[in-house]
DNA sequence: GGGTGTGAAACTCTTCACAGCG
DNA sequence: CGCTGTGAAGAGTTTCACACCC
């Protein structure tokens, strides 16, 4: 019990513990992608990281651009989380004369209207809006006209898009808010 | 139709359209805290603000404690919805000499020594994790120490807790797996 | 024995559709 | 008539439990 970290092999139980989900949970969404488990060993951690990998979209690299330079794009382009995942920002872009030109993380902050020209030099698939709530939408319709299909929004308003534009909201509060319920009823 | 928006009833329909649900979901939803909706006429705007507001704890105040003030801290400093939705950040800690004593949103950093005092002089309920993945297990541990009850985490690393201590996970990379995922199917 | 994969049961969430009230 | 509240149906998810394979 207990195998060492450098084990080959990973069982549901182990993974469910490390998740937070159950080993059925895991067993039945594992299995779903085919079954790469062994009866009696358990996942072989090289599948897992190949077939997880390849599902999630590891192999296919996005390049991102992250637009607002504010606090939180600051952010957002420190976190090493993304490009661990395959996840790259590859363009910061801002309209405050102040920010134009600077360097941030690497990555020189050009202004909006070098995007279009961005989206198909640096093969732009994905936006990540984190601007002001009033800029978003119009932010929006531009990275759209840039041809991008699917937008990561951190700002807090609900943005309006074409079908056929995939937009992921980031709500901050929705989470404290869950924690504020959980706290009254204690 | 499309009633005034000084108009002091609202239609589950009308709800849906703006908040991106269905109209029997809204309904049911509504349902659930107790039927406060008037038939053929809609939800009285007053009504659903206070008890919308009650429920969802509004009218309890909580004072929450920063820790960690690189750029995602100073972003959530920045941040208004918080404080709109009645969650205020009283204190901003940080165990970086350069940043202590600095002023960052009409707060000044302090040491995270000083969080335990804090606690109780400003009578904060709920802590927010923005520091390194490294340090955040230590600042969880130390927060719970210090009576914290609730905490909202966005370090990338998963936090283990005693039962009765609650944490909320932020992980801004979920969302854009999901993008990834649905980019790769089109 | 150990641990997967999966039918079946239990549960939850969503949608439909309509009785009934204002 | 318009719109809520809700039973009932449907869809999706989680859990149980066990046959079966390594």
């Amino acid at each position: 019990m207990e195998a060492a970290s450098g084990s080959t092999s990973i069982s549901s139980d182990r993974l469910a513990r490390l998740t937070g989900h159950t080993a059925a949970q895991v067993r039945r969404d594992l299995a779903y992608f085919g079954n790469f488990g062994k009866r009696g060993v358990g996942y072989s951690v090289a599948d897992l990281s190949n077939q997880l990998g390849s599902i999630v979209g590891i192999d296919h690299n996005w390049n991102m651009a992250l637009i607002g330079v504010g606090n939180l794009g600051k952010a957002l382009l420190a976190y090493r989380g993304f490009e661990q995942r395959g996840f790259k920002i590859v363009g910061a872009y801002d309209n405050d004369a102040r920010k134009i030109g600077s360097t941030v993380s690497d990555l020189t902050v050009e202004p909006l209207s070098k995007l279009s020209g961005s989206v198909k030099k640096l093969d732009v698939q994905l936006a990540i809006i984190a601007t002001s709530a009033e800029s978003a939408q119009e932010v929006l319709d531009l990275s759209i006209n840039c041809g991008i299909m699917a937008v990561l929004n951190f700002a807090p308003v609900r943005l309006t898009a074409p079908e056929e534009v995939q937009i992921a909201n980031v709500d901050l509060t929705v989470e404290v808010e869950y924690l504020s319920y959980w706290l009254t009823r204690k």
